[in-house]
DNA sequence: ATAAATTTTTACCATTTGGTAAAGGCACGA
DNA sequence: TCGTGCCTTTACCAAATGGTAAAAATTTAT
């Protein structure tokens, strides 16, 4: 057999594995790389901690899997940024497919929230390998867009950063957001409201 | 002499205080409070341990203290929105400062939003008795500049909330940033400009 | 100068934590 | 049903880490 053969996963594998990672979503975002333990971990996914490692090598192992497994997730409204489509019409539905992202998945906005904030120390080669080039290409776009003159002159880096920036915050800051609006309060309907005004407004001429 | 008297600290006290704040601040900002560890900070302020905890109470009373001794400073360019000013002008010089201010101290950015990202279990009173009050007081300002029809009618809340996460990305994902521009960029002056233009075209009727 | 107070060091300790070895339990194909 | 390989548990361990006791050194006030 070659050396490589990744041999199909059996359905308890499967599971386990999938155990696993929800539990390290939840820990890991709630308490960072450094202050999730693999016994948290193991306790929420109610297998033992020797049993965790027998499925992966270790946490680091655990978390860079994560990582890269939400990776295509997380870019997947970025993918879809249609060239064909009107430009303000797609910022504009690309703003609002981050925002509820935010909303629906603010785990895993935390998650790598955490871990750019100190440096990405596990997830660079990502970063430049699958992020930096979806990221020059959408930047692209947008200045052919602007080239035809069908967007104003604005700076398409800098654009989408106020896109992640402010969408993300109400999953990276949701703390923060809760402690001004009151914690009952979903901000969600009136955030897209405000963020559509807001870029609609610099993407009109 | 009476319970509480604080007693004025010795030169020493002062000096050595300020360097376990230094590195501290360093410390806790690059790994997280979790993450950062009493020999990393007593390295880092080229004290012993036991030393530093002869400052201090403990590794969470550094960070309290620490946390509380930056709030004013980070909540000065909000607290210098002037109501007498013309209110376009006074929130984009309110953007101008903030941006400065996550060029200027990164590390601060980053120790508040590691704090705030992980549910504010060490900051939360500080946020609902210094951060709160002030959010609201400058909402109601800018309220009061919708009504009397000197602003485009918006979301004060979430206008701020835009405010603070287009500003703060530059600090806390700079790695990010950094990735996707080049390392070598300043991204300062192209940010000042789109954050001018987007907040600009929303400001105007 | 000298006693009192403050500051710093040395030598520890208990707990937590990531990780391992190896035996035991279990499922599944022959 | 029996044995082979996959899965799980038990019992550990070494290193890291927050913290302490108490002696030693240094500064300060008289």
């Amino acid at each position: 057999m070659p050396d490589g053969a990744p041999k199909k996963p059996s359905r308890i594998q499967k599971r386990n594995r999938k155990l696993i990672f929800d539990a390290a979503l939840d820990v890991f975002s709630r308490y960072g790389y450094r202050g999730a333990t693999l016994d948290q971990i193991a306790a929420e996914a109610g297998l033992s901690k020797p049993n965790i490692l027998y499925y992966f090598e270790g946490k680091e192992d655990i978390h860079i899997t994560l990582l890269s497994q939400l990776m295509d997730t997380w870019l997947d409204p970025l993918v879809a940024m249609n060239p064909e489509g009107e430009p303000a019409d797609e910022i504009l539905a690309y703003v609002q497919r981050k925002l509820d992202m935010a909303r629906d998945l603010p785990r895993e906005s935390r998650l790598f929230a955490g871990e750019i904030l100190q440096g990405a120390p596990r997830m660079r080669p990502e970063l430049e390998g699958h992020l930096k080039p979806l990221f020059d290409e959408k930047c692209a776009l947008i200045m052919d867009w602007i080239t035809q003159g069908r967007l104003p002159p604005l700076d398409p880096q800098h654009l989408i950063f106020s896109i992640w920036s402010t969408t993300q915050h109400y999953a990276d800051f949701e703390t923060q957001v809760g402690v001004l609006l009151g914690v009952d309060a979903d901000p969600h309907a009136r955030a897209s409201e405000h963020l559509h005004r807001m870029f609609s407004s610099i993407l009109k001429v």
